[in-house]
DNA sequence: ACGGATAAGACC
DNA sequence: TGGTCTTAT
């Protein structure tokens, strides 16, 4: 999993920050009488008092666990509290604690690079910050260090009597060597930060400070809740000769396993008897060369800057007596997880300006006269369309395509436990380039002005714009497409009018064969399907979610489209390939759209094995790919 | 007959 | 690529 390179850089300062009982933390803030108090969060009471996701640190005195029933946790702790995740649409709904993540990640987010690693962990990269305070206000010429950062614990730090004068002094020691000193600037910054989430936030967390993350991230479990650990390079060794390997992250599973069974190796330090090469040729090249560098505490694995999830999800099981044994009661379910992911979507669209491109399902089910035992439930995935009802139509699509595989020619009783649909391949919407700017981005007109070099004023009032027939665009509100999202924000009729103009042109481009171009600029979708869909042009006559779904089909649904082509759905309406277009087309384009029309078929051609994609709206959403 | 709901990433 | 598997909280 982590990228198995040799630490090149062993100055890095890296902390992880871990939210303390985090669920708990956020229904303490919601209601501080249950402050202090053994407290735990469950989901679904009705069954054995439902399940215990978060314990406080007072209940674990009792020795209530997670993976407890809420029963269990009353007889070990009588006084527990207990307080139910909320419950929306017949399941758990945990958005109160995906924002209160956010708050948090937007504190810890501002002095280094920082990756969400969860709900409640992000790690952070703070080498520049540390290297900056060592050279200008360095610990050592510190007359007063914040004091809850002389609270952290230091590794491998002798004397027990009077542990903070050690601290102290090991935070001032001017004969220190520089990791220790960059990993002590990285603890005044985390214990900085810790404070303002703490008064931001009302929350606490612990923290580690290492080298690398595989070390801030054990160490910041070492000492919890609201403290936070520091691993000085010379504590390294020890700390891993003892440590259980199954406390290693990666290490948790059958790996860890079966490093105890094949190989002996009880602790990480006893990785160190085995060869880089016996470790590859036991567990292949990538996990072996991983297993020998972790074992001597190194790991090259870099903090990436991400602070958005990178998929939503939501799903719901069902044990026992509730598995769903109807379509209809499958599809009841599927539409409320449709909608919370729809919600979800949309929000994350509005935010942060991002766009899902694949909607996947997954689901676990078993057959009732089981004659092939252990066959799972095939998940499937389906280029993404936006609006509640697109998404709970194509749900529906892919858990039949699913069940058909499942069931196999014979068709048996089934009973499916559990459901689940996520968004995925979420990028930013492109909003740099021209062409970005033509068909979504800010400025219609001044788009096509600046590439056509014209002299059409960038403001230019609820002018169309003729491009050399091909396409006809309105431009008055600039923000319709941007983004595709005002759109469902706006319900006047000028967009209406608009969503018109470009649904009418896209059949016009239909009826005229391979009108591929005004796919590019409209983000509009040619096929049959959708332009006997189009909205007719008078059109008062929907109003509310079917209106709000037929214009963002128009545009949203449609980009996601150009990104991604299913493989079970290969219509060709959904695909757009730089090979299909034709040159003449491109020819007609003003100069500067040319340019970067070009410039995106040369990169299809050549990126197809990149992560990133070839969809024209990958090409554009960067400024760097000449 | 699962702790449940979510996420990320590797492998093929 | 999509689909499966592993791991984690």
């Amino acid at each position: 999993m982590p990228i198995p390179r040799p630490d090149l850089q062993g100055d890095r300062v890296i902390a992880h920050v871990d939210m303390d009982c985090f669920y708990v933390q956020v229904e303490q803030r919601k209601q501080p009488k249950l402050r202090g108090l053994p407290t735990a969060v469950v989901q679904y009471n009705d069954w054995k008092g439902g399940a215990l996701i978060a314990v406080s640190y007072e209940a674990r005195k009792f020795g209530v666990k997670r993976s407890m029933r809420g029963a269990e946790a009353e007889m070990v702790c009588p006084n527990i509290q207990l307080v139910q995740v909320p419950v929306a649409r017949g399941k758990a709904d945990l958005n109160a604690y995906r924002s209160a993540g956010s708050e948090v990640v937007s504190i810890l987010s501002t002095k280094g690079r920082c990756e969400r690693a969860s709900i409640d962990e992000v790690y952070l990269d703070l080498t520049d910050a540390a290297e900056s305070m060592l050279s200008e206000t360095p610990p050592e010429a510190l007359e007063d260090i914040d004091e809850e950062a002389l609270k952290s614990h230091v590794l491998g730090l002798i004397g027990d009597e009077d542990r903070e004068k050690n601290v102290q002094r090991w935070f001032i020691r001017s004969d220190a060597i520089h990791q220790d000193k960059l990993l002590a600037c990285g603890a005044i910054i985390v214990a900085h930060l810790r404070g303002e989430v703490l008064k931001e936030t009302e929350f606490t967390c612990s923290a580690g400070i290492a080298h690398n993350k595989m070390l801030a991230k054990l160490a910041s479990g070492m000492h919890k809740p609201a403290q936070q650990t520091i691993v000085p390079s010379s504590a390294v060794k020890d700390l891993l000769a003892s440590l259980p390997v199954k406390k290693m992250k990666q290490l948790g599973g059958k790996l860890g396993s079966s490093l105890q069974n094949d190989l002996g190796v009880n602790t990480v330090g006893d990785l160190l008897k085995f060869s880089e090469e016996k470790l590859q040729e036991r567990y292949g090249f990538n996990t072996g060369t991983w297993l020998w560098n972790i074992a001597r505490g190194i790991s090259g694995d870099e903090v990436k800057g991400r602070v958005l999830p990178k998929s939503h999800g939501c799903g719901k099981t069902f044990p026992g007596p509730r598995a769903l044994k109807t379509t209809a009661a499958v599809e009841s379910w599927l539409n409320q997880l449709c909608e919370e992911l729809s919600e979800r979507i949309q929000l994350d669209m509005d935010q942060n300006k991002r766009v899902a491109h694949t909607l996947t399902l997954h689901a676990r089910a078993f057959k009732t006269s089981d004659v092939e035992p252990h066959k799972k439930f095939p998940s499937k995935s389906c280029p993404l369309r936006y609006g509640i009802n697109k998404i709970q139509e194509d749900a529906k699509k892919l858990f039949d395509t699913g069940l058909r595989e499942f069931l196999g020619s014979h068709s048996n009783a089934w009973r499916v436990t559990s459901l689940s649909i996520s968004a995925g391949k979420i990028l930013d919407t492109p909003r740099t380039s021209s062409i970005s700017r033509l068909f979504q981005g800010k400025s219609l007109s001044s788009a096509i002005s600046d590439a056509s070099n014209d002299d059409i004023q960038d403001d230019a009032p609820s002018s169309s714009i003729g491009c050399k027939e091909n396409i006809v665009l309105e431009s008055d509100k600039d923000e319709v497409f941007a983004h595709g999202k005002s759109v469902k924000e706006d319900d006047a009729p000028s967009k209406d009018r608009k969503i018109d103009v470009l649904c009418t042109q896209s059949r016009k481009q239909k009826d005229k064969g391979n009108g591929s171009i005004l796919k590019f600029f409209s983000g509009i979708n040619t096929s049959a399907k959708h332009a006997s869909n189009a909205p007719s042009s008078g059109s008062e006559s929907h109003k509310g979610q079917d209106q709000r779904d037929h214009q963002e089909e128009c545009l949203v649904d449609d980009h996601s489209r150009l990104g991604t082509i299913s493989n079970q759905q290969r219509d060709d309406s959904w695909n757009f390939n730089a090979e299909d277009i034709d040159p003449s087309v491109i020819d007609e384009l003003p100069p500067e759209i040319q340019r970067e029309v070009r410039g995106w078929i040369c990169s299809s051609k050549r990126a197809k094995t990149t992560k990133r994609g070839s969809s024209i709206f990958h090409y554009f959403s960067t400024d760097d790919n000449a």
